[in-house]
DNA sequence: CTCACCATTTACAACGATGTAAGGTCGCTG
DNA sequence: CAGCGACCTTACATCGTTGTAAATGGTGAG
């Protein structure tokens, strides 16, 4: 039997198939694909055929003839980060049930120059793509003629693609107003980037939810209290609070617009001998797995991950069906989940201090 | 202008520029590929085409006709890890500077079954493999022959592949030796699995180097301080730390097989009141972002993440070259990091008991 | 016994790019 | 002025699969 082995260095083809069951290429397609009727005797000899040479179909030249990949492509900002690592692993999951296969483009990298690589050297290889900007989102609108079918998974105000996305305004409004209610007045905030650029971006929008609860509670907005971060990294955090403490101000509590800057900025506080949430209190934002699990619990802004990667599989595939249809929006339900970082009801935090 | 445009509904191909610059299709691959001379004038009139249609090539066609895609495969455990995440992170980042997309395959969902997926639907549209086993290294091992090339991250005994690794056996001799040096006597594990199907994997090895240190220090090793994983996620991690709880033994230091894991029992540890370093050592493996930031900060095995997708890639790509070389090991050099996880020279932990 | 009709199966072309080898063009040498 | 290279450019076939349309073979009705 060996000896009928077919070479290693190169895969049989349908024609190989074909020759061995006695039929032609044509019938080996319709056998694989089930796209037409084929006779249960000429089946089984295309089917036993197709085990004995290994047979794989080649995508490649699937692809060519009917012009899909089965693959579709996930750009994140940096799969390092907690919350992207969630989502690819919920998109890769939920996809390959689905049956495609995903490619990750990391954008955080070099956001301009990734941003070509995207859009022109891949397009072909990928049917559609689901996009999940920090900084490019306006940038990336305008090219999405030269995309693939997009899913934007960000509130960009735009009708040009499918978006998913959860309320960050609201709920910044809703943490922020939470941490009012235990008793915080001086609420710094970390991860907001106030240029002109980031306007309609999620880091600005999670900035006005910030700004809208503390004017609806009647609190002045201190711009000493508000830490830019370039990097939504553990360590850039970190570097943040440092700022924030270098800055002498008092503050009762921190407000991020991550989870990960969180951890960043818990370790900093206990560090220096800061209780959470005995001086101040904390909060994130994606409730990644580790929220859970940090001491104390962080409270943070949860929604359901899945729906996410589903939602957005979702809105991919229907427009793989009808690339003309109107582009829809889907928001993703978010709650707010009180845990140890923003102390019980009716406490109030000690507040920090300088000196 | 706008009249010129191609209707966006079908990309323009190689005949079309061909067509408008006035030259044959294969002239306009020549420019494209730049595998032959093409003349000045000639060139510009191509590269004017192109930019006019807004022309990308086709790799599907590309691939059919060269037979390489230009995308590897990366096949891990499970992208919500952080190790995993930050190993994908690099390997994205490495081979996109290479030119090459990353196409991501997920192992922990169903072992047995996703690998099917990897072997054989997905072969054709993939260069090349690295492959990251936490269970299945064996029976990977034996279907090597149906895998585009594969560099196996783990180490596993065998000449089959190309493998990048680190020394898991000697990293967790020197990291228990470490906890035994700062005055740990009953040091619990966390992570090892040793039914017979994991003798050579990972976490096998990571076991023998903890039980070769014991023995080396004169220390009994006691199997109700073995706790193993059927996850190795923060939760999981978390009820095996309940789980060594409930047992009501003694111990003095709890070494974890990954970082993931010791986040788990740090949780569970300070939740009970038990005090890190105080009370318990604790020590974690691989040394991601995260480890330096959690309270206390983490002692672990370090090692150059970057260089590992950098070797990983190397391997893979010379390997593209040419199949028939030699397969190679290559060893990541590891270091262990004492952090404040694991206290200080000359102290001594007070120990857990229970009750 | 013939013929229309159905179910299967087949030949052919096409998807888009590129290697091969043959075809042109030009200037230069003898 | 014939003849020869050097250099560009082109025609053609090919990669493996699949849609289309046509061919085949067998069945049952007339």
């Amino acid at each position: 039997m060996l000896a009928d082995m077919p070479p290693r260095s190169s895969r049989a083809t349908m024609k190989d198939v074909a020759a061995l069951a006695r039929v032609s290429p044509k019938t080996v397609s319709n056998v694989v694909t089930g796209s037409a009727q084929v006779s249960e005797p000429t089946r089984q000899r295309v089917e036993d055929a197709m085990r004995q040479l290994d047979f794989v179909p080649n995508l490649s030249a699937r692809t060519l003839r009917n012009g899909r990949t089965g693959i579709i492509g996930v750009a994140l900002p940096d799969l390092a980060t907690a919350f992207s690592a969630t989502l690819a692993h919920e998109v890769v999951d939920v996809a390959h049930r689905r049956g495609l296969a995903v490619q990750i483009e990391e954008t955080a990298a070099e956001p301009e120059r990734e941003y070509e690589l995207v859009s022109r050297a891949r397009t072909h290889l990928i049917d559609g793509l689901i996009l999940n900007p920090v900084r490019l989102e306006d940038s990336v609108i305008e090219q999405v003629d030269h995309l693939p079918p997009v899913v934007l998974i960000g509130e960009v105000e735009q009708h040009l693609t499918d978006r998913v996305f959860v309320e960050s305004r609201a709920a910044a409004r809703e943490i922020t107003t939470h941490v009012v209610g235990r008793g915080a007045r001086r609420i710094a905030v970390l991860g907001g980037a106030t240029d002109g650029r980031d306007g309609k971006a999620t880091s600005g929008l999670r900035l006005q939810g910030y700004l809208e609860a503390l004017r609806a509670a009647g609190l002045e907005a201190d711009p000493r209290l508000q830490i830019q971060l370039p990097e939504w990294t553990i360590a850039g955090a970190a570097a943040g609070m440092e700022e924030l403490l270098a800055r002498e101000v008092s503050f009762d509590a921190v407000v991020t617009f991550t989870d990960t800057i969180a951890f960043g900025a818990l370790h900093v506080l206990r560090r220096r001998g800061i209780r959470v949430p005995e001086d101040v209190l904390l909060t994130g934002f994606d409730d990644v797995e580790h929220a859970a699990f940090t001491n104390p619990p962080l409270t943070t802004i949860a929604f359901d991950h899945r729906d996410y990667a589903v939602a957005a599989l979702d809105l991919l595939a229907a427009r793989l069906d009808d690339r003309r249809r109107e582009t829809t929006a889907r928001t993703i339900p978010h709650r707010l989940i009180a845990r140890e970082s923003t102390g019980r009801p009716g406490t109030t935090p000690r507040g920090h201090r300088p000196d």
